[in-house]
DNA sequence: TTTTATACATAAGAGTATTATGTATATTTG
DNA sequence: CAAATATACATAATACTCTTATGTATAAAA
């Protein structure tokens, strides 16, 4: 995904709250919009989407329709209630992380 | 480490951090260090902590020292210069992270 | 007409952390 | 004083996440 290793884990994060904000997407979709939103420092693989896709479906997180644009094949995902609940968790846990990191990194806020 | 799997990928930058503001460390005590500053909300566990020292050795961006206290072995790592330098890169590739995180959660600051 | 963009998919491999173990000494607690 | 916990290191098997490479197919642009 990105230049930095730390990017690894929030590939779900980052699909669901776009999901969130746009009911419904597919796959390439969602791509582009991550390069877009992050000024292309961020560009999802299609080798890491895709199964993510897959799984987040088969967990009951997300519901697909496939729809048939320009005689090509598109796949539109959307939350289910389960996945909204989980979106939520998942961006709780992101501002966590981010507390704690700064906690850990600067020493402005440690308890040192 | 956490409960998040945010986490993944950020122990280097973790160790390195800390050795920027320590001076020198052994393992035990970085975990310990983690744990008191997050307040017990980040768990390095030693699976985790000792080849990552070690590679980050072999890499030469530590270098051991070992003491015996207390009939007790102890390893002190301390960073070399290149382990100085990289240290200043992972924080800053912390800070990119967070901000570009922040920019595709949080609406307000997106392009959208 | 060749390249780029759109749109999906999967398999092999790399990298990171967990879980389970193992060794050994020191300290605390019941 | 015996058992449990804390200190201190280490590694192997496994799980999980992502990259890289590859494949199929259509549409648009150079």
């Amino acid at each position: 995904m990105g230049n930095s290793k730390l990017y690894k884990g929030s590939l779900v994060t980052i699909i669901l709250k776009l999901l969130t904000e746009n009911d419904k997407m597919y796959g390439y979709e969602i791509t582009q919009k991550v390069k877009d939103l992050t000024l292309g420092e961020l560009n999802i693989t299609e080798g890491a989407l895709y199964p993510a896709l897959h799984k987040l479906e088969a967990d009951g997180l997300l519901d697909v329709e496939v729809q048939k644009v320009d005689n090509r094949l598109r796949k539109y995902y959307k939350l289910t209630e389960k996945g909204t609940t989980e979106s939520v968790n998942l961006l709780n846990e992101l501002q966590r992380y981010i507390e704690t990191m700064q906690h850990l990194v600067n020493p402005k806020f440690s308890l040192e």
